[in-house]
DNA sequence: TGACAAACGGGGGACCACCCCGTTTAGTCT
DNA sequence: AGACTAAACGGGGTGGTCCCCCGTTTGTCA
């Protein structure tokens, strides 16, 4: 990549007063807030946070991605643990749990599943697709989940779940059911 | 209810006209189409159609009305099957095949779940609840699906699952993933 | 310090939901 | 049949949105 120049710094300055704007509003009213709002309460014009995020997608992956690292760190961490299957599940329910509370993550993850990004990309569901899967593996290499169950499936619940809910008890209990299934244990 | 006078015949007219270029926006458009062309397509004024259907969801619930219907008519021809378990995951996939190609209905379920309506209403959502009860009690009677389990977290489920596919194959695998869980089969 | 590209932002176009209120019209009562 | 009334209508206004054009400002580097 030839051209990394740095950023200007009126550029950086407004790029994070936008992000931390954004943060706010998104928080307040999900991930439909208007960008108009943003763009004033960062105090700078509209089409500043059209040049810096020209979409509202690009925004509200910068807007979570944060947060999205901290949940593939969680994974890592579970990497390799004692109890693999149940590792995966908690995973996916802290998945569902944030999407759920945090209003906009689930829309901004699914949005990016149905229009594929680069391959080489850092978006939110990539992250957390190289996370998972290497949870699933581990779960799957100790007999806990089924082969054929991929982790593609799973992130789509949980983040289906996420949207319907946003109420993290809810988000938790819908995600188990699903892992569980519904027939009777044997 | 004493003041149930019947329409007056412009506007039963103007009520049918709005809910055929309704039916077909949706269709093209999906859930948030437009509500002025919607107006502009029946040839009525915006103040009509905002008089006919006070809120977009209520517009929804009406476009969506005769197909839910359709599948609570399945629902009931179904309970007494000879193979409960079978027939309640029959069913749960066609509501989500059939939320996530008819784009919106989906959206307009859930909107309707979380902020419920009165009750003795005909909305999708009690419509469905109630014959999906019917499938699911059955089912556990015969011991296919754990007690404890509730028609209103499955159909929840199934609407997830729509809202995130849009593709009546995904859906059904992604439904029929929740149903079975993702242990190894005993 | 000066030149220049990069970044800015006001303002405008196209659209939208929603509502006010003067006008039309369907149903009813004599 | 004709008149009356309340219900239904719809044009147009308000305030909001997204997005972009383009003249202006500003940081950076020689």
């Amino acid at each position: 990549m030839p051209d990394t120049r740095p950023m200007r710094a009126d550029a950086r300055r407004n790029y994070e007063r936008l992000l931390a704007a954004a943060v706010a509003e998104v928080a307040r009213t999900g991930a439909d807030a208007s960008l108009e709002k943003i763009a004033r309460d960062a105090g700078v014009g509209s089409a500043t946070l059209h040049r810096h995020f020209p979409t509202r997608q690009a925004l509200l992956e910068a807007v979570f991605h944060d947060r999205v690292e901290g949940l593939c760190a969680e994974a890592h961490e579970l990497t390799g643990s004692a109890e693999p299957g149940r590792a995966l599940a908690d995973w996916l329910r802290a998945v569902a749990v944030y999407g759920a509370t945090t209003r906009g993550l689930a829309a901004s993850l699914l949005a990016s599943v149905r229009e594929p990004v680069a391959a080489s990309d850092t978006g939110c569901e990539a992250m957390l697709t190289d996370a998972g899967g290497k949870l699933l593996r581990s779960a799957q290499d100790a007999g806990a989940v089924r082969p054929g169950v991929a982790i593609g499936d799973l992130l789509t619940m949980a983040n289906a779940v996420s949207l319907t809910t946003e109420d993290g008890a809810e988000a938790a209990r819908l995600v188990t059911l699903a892992i569980e299934g519904i027939h009777p244990r044997p």
